[in-house]
DNA sequence: ATAGGGTTAG
């Protein structure tokens, strides 16, 4: 592969000198444009090319689309790629056809591809797979993902941690807890070695399920492998015990973190909060709330909605009004859930003269 | 593509 100055000194000779190179030598060129990301150039002296009556290799083409693909150039790929309709499709068209439509979002019809492929025998390679599985996992397709997960490993293709990740994550986003479980269960007996990315993943779609003793016993085993659980994986699990009303457990996992030197943020106080008012405490949430002022950490609209929200649901209505007026005055916008709550609630009491004020 | 994980609401 040339250099990019290697390049640049190939294009002022040519432009300087106006000597036309052989046609193998002018592909050649459009290769290094295309490997260096100098596209447009590349696409250039490859339409230049062809406008002369010589059409280019199949391993040319291949290049300036992939050129293309690596400089997010989508129009251009697409338009290079009607010209060559005709020319035949090899494995390295199939790989560039089916980034191209998974960065488009096409994923369905890169799919579609892959199978017709593979029908041939002509097998992409493990980041074609894995670029279509977070494709799926993308748009919540679990079929098509776990589809496209056995068919790589059927191809002896191994998805890596990220990928698997993705997968766990993509399940549990579907509501497909037991699967994702049996995948995450299913990584220590391949030999992989989950990190803490992938455990605190687990962690979360456990909580989320309400699955406490699981997740426990999960964030126990990271620990014992070696890996320190973050504020991420912190506030996973606070969340998942403030979830099921765990408030003592809740409590305890928030000052440890704190012990280990994880300071408080705006997700983990909005956590708190929101987890007292989804359990009838907004008083308490409103407590912890104005500590944030103390501890300097900045409340944002999450905060507020989600303490208005907790006094609606409790018929607090004055007390959600003032919080309400101080979220617009600092400029924060209330959600639909929150505003509706507040007119409800504003209906129901006596102060329906009391305007929201927009 | 040595990348990737968290918080409101229904």
């Amino acid at each position: 592969m040339a250099t990019n100055s290697a390049v640049k000194a190939a294009k002022s000779f040519l432009n300087t000198t106006g000597f036309s190179p052989e046609p193998t030598l002018l592909e050649q060129y459009v290769k290094c444009l295309s490997e260096d990301g100098l596209v447009e150039e590349a696409v250039d002296v490859y339409n230049a090319l062809k406008e002369t009556g010589i059409s280019p290799s199949v391993v040319t083409s291949n290049a300036v689309l992939l050129g293309c693909l690596k400089a997010r150039k989508l129009h251009l790929f697409w338009e290079l790629h009607k010209g060559m309709m005709e020319s035949e499709v090899d494995l390295e068209r199939i790989r560039c056809l089916i980034q191209a439509l998974c960065d488009g979002g096409e994923v369905s019809e890169g799919y579609e591809l892959l199978k017709q492929g593979l029908k041939q025998g002509l097998d992409p390679g493990h980041d074609v797979y894995a670029k279509l599985i977070s494709g799926f996992c993308k748009i919540g397709n679990y079929a098509c993902m776990s589809e496209i997960l056995h068919t790589m490993i059927a191809w002896n293709h191994f998805p890596n941690l990220y990928t698997y990740n993705e997968v766990i994550k993509g399940l549990c986003k579907n509501k497909k807890h037991v699967e994702a479980f049996c995948i995450f269960k299913s990584l220590k007996e391949k030999g992989y070695a989950p990190d803490r990315v992938v455990y605190t993943t687990m962690i979360h779609g456990l909580c989320e399920k309400g699955w406490l003793g699981s997740a426990r016993k999960l964030w126990f085993e990271m620990i014992k492998k070696g890996m320190q659980p973050n504020e991420l994986t912190y506030n996973v699990m606070i969340h998942g015990h403030l979830k099921r009303g765990e408030f003592v457990l809740a409590g305890e996992f928030y000052s440890e973190m704190l012990r280990k030197g994880y300071k408080e943020t705006t997700v983990s106080c909005n956590t708190v909060i929101s987890g007292f008012c989804s359990h009838g405490k907004s008083d308490e949430a409103f407590e912890f709330f104005k500590k944030m002022s103390e501890t300097g950490v900045a409340p944002d609209a999450i905060t507020y909605n989600a303490l208005i929200q907790g006094f609606c649901k409790e018929n607090k209505v004055e007390k959600g009004m003032k919080v309400y007026k101080e979220l617009k005055a600092l400029g924060l916008k209330p959600s639909v859930v929150t505003y509706a709550a507040l007119v409800r609630n504003l209906k129901m009491s006596d102060s329906v003269e009391t305007s929201l004020n927009f």
